[in-house]
DNA sequence: CCAAAACGTTAACAAAAGATAAGAAATTAT
DNA sequence: ATAATTTCTTATCTTTTGTTAACGTTTTGG
């Protein structure tokens, strides 16, 4: 693997972050940086693609993403990624199917990546699988939380409630993200949140 | 625990149930099934309330529950879990915090339940610690491809193509669970559904 | 630096959904 | 068995959203 390449910084910034998770010692993060590789994707281009299996995990060390699906000729945003944040085509990545959408750099983004293969070898590994597992099954464990609530926002909340609620929790996303991308995220048009915002402009 | 009163008919149901994901040989099944304990719940009785935390996860064995939020004094129903599918405050158990929602049988309902606590004695037992953890793991896993898609139905389809989905996709949930609570499911009112019913009649 | 593309707002109209209420049908409980 | 409750449909009206298009502004790329 081309682990040489990564920097110190981007692999310090990668040990913080994954310690959400877990903590490795000396011996078991030399062997696990061994796994990673680095990768960087020019503003609009594709991190995974339609019809393609997605086969790695990225850690974004700086930049942002989006996911998109397309129909009917047009691009839906679904979701945001941002620095410190996992992506993948998480479902197809687990599955190895065909992925049903597309992610996208929003700006140049930094990744460091575990690719399907190297995960199922430290899975498989005597000095990491233990800890590997438990890894995968806490990453999995906090995103069915976020989906849960997002599912729920779906459920129980008007597109402007779900805007606010945007605004309350995760206010970055407005100021690093385009409108109508945004828009698609809280499943309306475009046109929609430009005329809620006004409605709530006018009684703020 | 009260392993004793579990019918052999249930812990085979529940040991094929489990396949899906993992497979336990005679001496791990044996250590197993000393830390589950069986459950039945009446029509309309709860599984997980709001505002407590939800200790356990619940695997059915027969019957049916949904999950719903209230909000300003209306029920909403965002799931439903039948036969054969594991049934919890998913978020609530993980993060030990209170849950948001209710569960309630739809009908008299039998479980056998794994606790946290028996969870987490499990996954630092000897014997079976590796194996939970990739049970955890797999289990965690699977929700979030399940998960993923019912957000891309929000974001990428309206209300008619999602119950059009799901008419195709899991036509069991209309056969078992009432109109309006499906309704909810597919992030509508039950009028709205009604309408939406009658409209694809007319070219049916 | 300029042309092209992308972005946000607004308007006008159509379509769909929400709210409320009423009534029929089915289910449940006593 | 029948009274009560739940469920589904339908109607009316209001609100919201979708659609399309136009316009000005900003950003991007060559």
């Amino acid at each position: 693997m081309n682990s040489s390449v990564i920097s110190n910084e981007a692999l310090s910034i990668f040990r913080r972050g994954l310690a959400n998770f877990i903590t490795f010692d000396e011996a078991e993060w030399t062997e696990f940086i061994l796994h990673l590789s680095y990768k960087v994707i020019k503003k609009k281009d594709h991190f995974s693609v339609k019809d393609k299996i997605c086969n790695d995990i990225g850690f974004i060390i700086n930049g942002s993403v989006r996911y998109y699906h397309v129909k009917d000729g047009t691009e839906i945003t679904g979701y945001f990624s941002f620095e410190n944040e996992f992506v993948s085509s998480y479902k197809s990545y687990l599955t190895q199917q065909a992925s049903t959408g597309y992610i996208q750099a929003l700006e140049q983004t930094d990744l460091i990546l575990i690719s399907r293969k190297s995960m199922d070898l430290m899975l498989e590994s005597r000095l990491l699988g233990y800890k590997m597992e438990r890894f995968g099954r806490l990453v999995a464990e906090y995103y069915i939380c976020c989906y849960e609530d997002r599912i729920a926002s779906f459920i129980t909340k008007t597109p402007e409630e779900r805007y606010l609620k945007m605004l309350e929790t995760e206010p970055e996303i407005m100021q690093r993200v385009p409108q109508h991308y945004v828009a698609n995220f809280l499943g309306i048009t475009p046109v929609s949140l430009s005329r809620i915002r006004k409605r709530i402009l006018i009684y703020a």
